[in-house]
DNA sequence: TGGAAGCTTCACACCAATGTGAGGGTCAAG
DNA sequence: CTTGACCCTCACATTGGTGTGAAGCTTCCA
């Protein structure tokens, strides 16, 4: 598929779609007249990306890490090749998310304490 | 305190400092020759700043939610003082910060799982 | 055959969060 | 009185992820 079919599916610009090539992210085909070719699964794989980069990651760490899990279920290249260092740094990255989580989730719930503070009354008047 | 100590109890630099109160998340006083005297409790306030930009939280939302975090406990601005409005905006916000903490648990819960797969053997080896 | 839609590259621009450095004031200790 | 550590403001630079537009080619369809 080209890249304005893959830019609607995934609802990602056109722009970025470039962008993330450029980082080797991702690794199109080109046909006889220079467009870029992508397969199928390009589309889960936009969609991975998105996710970890919303999730903090840059695109030098899912460089680093995106060979390893292409399609969610399959794993691409065999778990013993994976060099140590990936895994080490994928587990410090779970890490971080972690950390990031369980802030989140204490300020979370701080605001939503203060919010049933401020208005008890929603429960029964239910404006 | 001044901002060197604050600096180094905080281990953020005073560059920082002084541009989280060019966004108003941070309101020292000054001092009479014109140095910022900043109040025990902002070593853990610029803590808990920095978690949240980790996090992914841009400054407008920290700004936007930090007067309800302030300590822990205590309701800062008076519970009937809140306007509805406020209170609406409060609920976005959480409603924002929890549409990050799915993305990212989400996305640790597979990186999580791609790593226990490609070493299943740590249990056992521990290498 | 011509025009619209889609593709290409290139390049400048933006934003938030930071780095860095110049130029200068304050203050305590030697 | 000077030195060194600390503070001030101002301002330009950088980085990563994006937005946007120009200039030109390809493909398709009327």
């Amino acid at each position: 598929m080209r890249i304005g079919e893959l830019s609607r599916r995934t609802e990602v610009p056109t722009r970025l779609l470039r962008y993330y090539e450029e980082q080797h992210l991702l690794h199109p085909e080109r046909t006889g007249n220079g467009y870029r070719s992508y397969p199928e699964s390009a589309v889960a794989q936009v969609r991975q990306i998105r996710g970890l980069l919303e999730s903090g990651l840059t695109t030098e760490m899912i460089r680093a890490i995106l060979p390893y899990l292409c399609d969610p279920g399959r794993l691409v290249p065999a778990p013993e090749s994976v060099p140590p260092e990936t895994a080490a740094l994928l587990e410090e990255h779970i890490g971080r998310i972690e950390a990031r989580i369980d802030c989140l989730t204490r300020n979370r719930d701080r605001l939503a304490a203060y919010l049933a503070a401020v208005r008890p009354h929603d429960a029964r008047r239910r404006v």
